[in-house]
DNA sequence: CTAGTTGCAAAGCATTTGCCTGTGG
DNA sequence: CCACAGGCAAATGCTTTGCAACTAG
């Protein structure tokens, strides 16, 4: 992250005002009503970089496109809750106990990761 | 699933006998053993036919090739482990309480994965 | 100025599809 | 027989890369 252009902060306020994760897709959808020469290849890339310094994290749902989150720097360990039917990711703050009783003889565990799977308030109502 | 053929044949030996999942590429690679000529979408129209059968199950670990596996009858819920060194991915029994606690309010769960990381037992030794 | 960035187009890579030939039952 | 399967090649979709033009500092 060297220099500050108009692209990067349209794709850092893309991401921070969704208030959701985006896929590349989508930010470059949002971005683009800021900067609408903006490439999708220029979206890649600085999330590559942005991701390297640490600003975004990503999310990967098995199967899905990742999903990119600005990072804050008070952020706690968390989960991820996908909606069945409207596809939204949403983190969950909290954890559970137990996960090393899963563990066969000879593993040693070092991270996790959880996901939940169901209907969002939105969805289910 | 109607005919039988050797290339389906060759595909299920070649899951079956790994005894870990595979990759479609890696599926390829050991099935050409018995039919050289086997080819790649080949692989990969079986192992969909499969899937819909419910003969095959399919893992995906974020950001990796899905992997497969076959389908057994006694196969209980289960989740998996992947070796941080060799990549390698393991199944282990058993599941943990208390997931629905991390769900915020509105939310409805209805199913769940989880994925521990660290190391196996060959490469912690 | 000038090195880091961008846009564009082309390249990559995994996966899917069209089409015609081959074959299991 | 002939509908399902397979081989091959082209198409697809997402991501990366080469390169010349642009611009922030």
């Amino acid at each position: 992250m060297q220099r500050h252009t108009k692209q990067r902060v349209a794709i850092e306020s893309a991401i921070g005002e969704s208030g959701r994760p985006l896929s590349p897709a989508e930010i470059l959808q949002a971005a683009r009503a800021t900067v609408p020469s903006l490439n999708l290849a220029t979206v890649y890339r600085t999330l590559k970089r942005l991701g390297e310094a640490g600003e975004v994290t990503v999310i990967q749902i098995p199967g899905e496109a990742p999903r990119y989150n600005l990072y804050h720097e008070e952020e706690r360990h968390h989960h991820h809750f996908r909606c069945n039917k409207c596809g939204g990711v949403f983190c969950m703050e909290g954890c559970v106990e137990g996960l090393k009783t899963l563990l066969p003889d000879g593993f040693r565990m070092t991270g996790h990761d959880i996901l939940l799977y169901g209907l969002c308030p939105a969805c289910s109502a």
